[in-house]
Order: structure tokens, then sequence, then C-alpha cells
DNA sequence: ACCTGAACACCGTTCAAGT
DNA sequence: ACCTGAACACCGTTCAAGT
């Protein structure tokens, strides 16, 4: 009689998040999980093939938590773009440890695929059609995937702002001037005001 | 008698650019670039402390290669951060596997604080200042690092992009449409379209 | 001082064996 | 069928020894 699974691959996921969470990715591996589940290291490929696989359940797992309804049409569509953006963000920016991990495996997941094709309908009610609603969905994806990691892998108020702002003002002018404004700054502005430049260059004449 | 030193930082750091060229990021190890230079592995602990100052040496080496003078001032402003953004793009094209070395090590380049001061004065002739000049050079950076990430890790005309176009239409209308448009569209077209959108959104009044 | 080789504590993964 | 433990081919890095 067969033995009944004693692991469902949601609960894998969960503990290789709990991992990532915990001790980074540099502290993901296949012991440190199946330790994690108390089980043995082999175990594990009982449920996956590899580690690139445990890795896309992991992000299947964090991006599955994204609301990708379509925010309500009467709603201007740049606040719509930035609600929508804004969902990725905060789910991300709750488990920062796997953003290299959406890098790399972002163009697997279903889950953003279903809510680019959102925001494509959002960029369609602006008017956006054709090569300019193609360009416009993918400097959006730049522009969200950069800001992301700006922000998590040297954020504008972390060290590296304060190192700027020491610079030599005779040979970096603009630079330690620009380090006193960035204190003023936050993170969600920053994200907002960059996301608002995009969106109001996207329908705007050419100078 | 003390034995001459037999290498330079500089021919450490090309070697180990030559490994991630020919065999990817995944085949930089500090065995594989002591066997490139000829000598054992621990030999390179006289000219690094760890592997994460190798890394950094090849990211001074490539970033290295930068131009960071600014264009003809009687150029457009937005040439001249297109030309700038363009710098960039072209060096780290030629070496796709250093990009998340790139994105790790950044802000530790003294380089790419330069490239930055040269395009923070670029956006000050185009009338930026205080807030809105901090929000400019950091989505610009957010833009370039996201667009560069997209483009060498699942390119619009890549694999990626057929999976979309093969999703049921029923499902997504709009990304299988969109997928339509998007082989219309090259690598250039796409990351300077962004960028004019996000170049033109910097200096337009808000709608 | 420059360089080497053995050794240690880690990886992911294969394979044979236990229930 | 589910799970285990030894083993293999890799890592980065420490340490003692050779010239």
């Amino acid at each position: 009689m067969p033995r009944p699974r004693s692991l469902t691959p949601a609960q894998l996921a969960s503990a290789a998040l709990h991992v990532i969470d915990h001790d980074g990715l540099a502290g993901l591996s296949m012991r440190a999980v199946a330790q994690q589940v108390g089980m043995s290291t082999m175990a594990l490929y009982r449920y996956v093939d590899d580690r690139d696989e445990l890795e896309q359940h992991v992000i299947d797992l964090v991006l599955g938590a994204v609301d990708t309804n379509p925010p309500a049409p009467d709603t201007p569509w740049p606040e719509r773009i930035e609600i929508m953006a804004n969902r990725v963000r905060d789910i991300v920016g709750a488990h920062p440890g796997v953003v290299p991990l959406i890098i790399a495996h972002r163009h697997r997941s279903t889950r953003l695929l279903r809510w680019s094709e959102t925001v494509v309908g959002i960029l369609t009610d602006a008017g956006l059609n054709g090569r300019d609603r193609v360009i416009g969905l993918r400097c959006l994806l730049a522009y969200i995937v950069g800001a992301i990691q700006l922000e998590h892998l040297g954020p504008l108020a972390g060290p590296g702002t304060q190192a700027i702002a020491d610079l030599p003002p005779t040979e970096f002018p603009y630079m330690s001037e620009t380090a006193g404004h960035a204190r003023t700054v936050n993170a969600d502005e920053e994200f907002r005001g960059g996301l608002a430049n995009l969106l109001r260059g996207m329908t705007s004449e050419l100078p």
C-alpha cells in the first residue's frame, strides 16, 4: 500500500520562502528547506525536479498574492496604472529577498501575464494602440523592475546616498547638491514620481 | 629578495571577464579564474580579499569603458540624455553576463557616479531642479537598469513573446493582440521609445 | 613576499538501499 | 510509492608549508 504524500507543493514553497525571509536568498539551499520541512534533503526531489523548479514555486506563491482585477473604471487611467503598479511593489516589498528570483523567473509566471493583461486594458482606455501600446507596457515593466531593485539594493535613504553627499563638491557639484534634496524624498514619493513621469510622457505629444 | 608580483589587478579582472563572457556568470569561480591566469586558486587571494572584491574589479573594468564626457551642448537635451543612456547600454550589451554584477555593485562604481554627474547637469539644462531633478535622475536609473535586464533576461523577440502570442485569446485578448505588434518592435526601438516617454513626462505639465 | 596544496564546511544532484 | 544516507563533483576560504 503506497504511503500518502506528506507534503504539498504549496507547503514546500512556503518553507522555502520562510528560509529566504529569515536568512536571505543566500541562505536558500535544498538542505535548508529540507530541514525546515523536517525531511531529508533528497525527499524534496519527490516534489520538484531541481532547485530551479523550487524557485519557480516560490515566485508563484509570492506573485499569486497579486490582485489582477481591474480597478474601478471611473478612476482616471493614470491612477489605475498606479494602483496596478503598487500591488506588485507592495507584494515584493514584503519579501525583498525574492527580488532576484522574480527577475529570473518572471516570464514563467501566469499571474504576471494576467496582471499585464489588465494593464494593457488600461493603456487601451488611455488611447494607446499598436506599437505605442507595446512600448508602453514594456517601459512600465522596465521601470517597475528597475525601481523595485534600486529600492531594495541601494535605497535613496541608504549609505549610498550618504557617500554621494560626501563627494567633493568641486568634482561633483551637481551630485553633492542633488544628495541634499534626495534626503527629502522618501521611497514612496520617488516611485510614484517616476511613474508619473512615465505616464505623462506616454500620452503627451512630441515637443 | 621579494619576488615581483606577476599579475596586475586589471589582468585579474580581465581574466574573470573572459570567463564570464565564455561560460556565463554561473561559470565564474575562483578556480576558473585561477586556471585562466595559470596560477593556483589560492594565489588570487594575494590580489583580492575575496570573491566580492574580484567582482568589483570586473565591473570597474566594464564600466570604466563608459564615456562620461558631456555631449555637445548645442544638442537638444533629450538627445543628450539618450546618448548618455546608450553609452551604458552599449557597454553592458557587449557583456550581458555581468548584468547581475552591475546591479549588485553599481553603487560602488565611481565611474557611474561621474556618469550621473553629467546626466544631472543635462537635467539642469532641461530646467529641472530640487526634488524634480532627484526624481528625474532616479527614474532614469530605474528605467535603464530595468530595460537592460528585460532585454537580456527575456527579450521582446525571444521565446517569452511567442508564449504570449500562443495564449488563449478569449482569456488574454489584449496580450495576444499585443504580441502581434511586439514582433514589429526591435530592442533598439523599444529602449528608445520607453526612454522618450520618460523624458517627455519629466518636463510636461500635469494633465 | 609570492605562491602552492591539503583540508574544511558548504553546495546540487545521482544512485542504491530501506520501509 | 515514499523517504533516507552515502557518495560525487563542485564551491569559497583557512591554514601550514615551500621558495
